[in-house]
DNA sequence: GGTTCCATGTAACGTGTTACATGATTTT
DNA sequence: AAAATCATGTAACACGTTACATGGAACC
């Protein structure tokens, strides 16, 4: 439900498949990924429902390409998506039923080992992000002034308060946990 | 890849799809959820593979239960899986598109609209968080003083600090789209 | 002639949801 | 007799990933 509002926003302009994938890989990568296979499909059944239509066009290198642009009705429908009511997918970190049953199986050691692991990937995935961070701020600064600027970190933003966050988790937890192991808890 | 893990961890005790189902909707909802025709398939795949054993019986009040048991094989298999490497989930928040695409097409006015909605629904999502933990501080002072106690709450308390980064994050993006619709942009 | 890039797909699988079917037993 | 609860499932769908197939055109 998301992938198709997402092609038709970035079909402000006519593109093709493979122009899609690429552009969604450049700039769109940390937002929303897809595989090939899903994006055709995904083109096919909007063009079947109305939203897009599609020409062969011949291409400068290599075989034709299937150029899709939005229709009214595909103008209505991502309209209608953008100002529709915002919706939060149900979160569930796999990880923590790990973390439950480690605790619940064996002694608070191992779990606060297990918690310093989990805690190293969000700190790697972070960093990962600080990295994209700094090359964005590197490239947008002839470009496009406010909309790139302001949107382009928006994104990570999110990303880098919400590891940091979980980081802080981790460290609490790991806390906790050693205190228990050391010194018979500290009150529970 | 992590129900199956989960339905082991509960199978310390000989169970039925039917106890398992309830067992995960009393006290692992907001750790792992999973629908009854789920369950019974994997537990099904489950056994096929050699991690479980079922044999049928007799019920006091309906119809035969299927009662579920781990096998050697599936006691390794989740003493394994217990042990090894942490798996973070890639993380996608599809409202983030939703925000994307309206300021590309929109006013600032709008996208701070949506941010204070979205906003919204975070705060009430922490409200439902904060009205279970209060519910299990107090069935939790005279059963298990260590363990629930404490890893009750740890995946409650991630879920709460995620949820207070992303209000604060809400904030943050309101007051910089707020600022750029009043005052001409700080800077940028 | 081989590699790489362009371009579009198919098939199979994995995970999860929704809706429904079936039938027993217990409660009202 | 009807409704609720116990208990197990099937079928269809939705979304996504992985692996592979096909073939042209360009570059070395």
């Amino acid at each position: 439900m998301v992938l198709r509002y997402v092609l038709l926003g970035c079909l402000e302009q006519p593109a093709s498949g493979y122009d899609l994938k690429a552009a969604m890989d450049r700039s769109l990568s940390h937002l929303w990924a897809a595989e090939s296979s899903q994006i055709y499909g995904t083109l096919r059944a909007l063009e079947k429902e109305g939203l897009l239509a599609s020409s062969l066009e011949k291409s400068e290198k290599g075989p034709d390409r299937r150029v899709y642009r939005r229709t009214t009705q595909g103008d209505a429908e991502f309209s209608a998506w953008l100002e529709g009511d915002p919706e939060l997918s149900p979160e569930r970190l796999s990880v923590l039923s790990q973390i439950h049953f480690l605790a619940r199986e064996r002694d608070p050691t191992q779990t606060a080992a297990l918690l310093e692991r989990v805690r190293d990937k969000f700190v790697e995935r972070l960093r990962q992000y600080q990295a994209i961070q700094a090359t964005e701020a590197n490239r947008g600064h002839g470009a496009s002034p406010d909309h790139d600027a302001v949107f382009g970190t928006l994104a990570l933003d999110l990303g880098m308060k919400t590891l940091q966050a979980r980081i802080e988790w981790c460290d609490e937890a790991i806390r906790r946990l050693t205190g228990l192991g050391g010194a018979e808890a500290t009150r529970a």
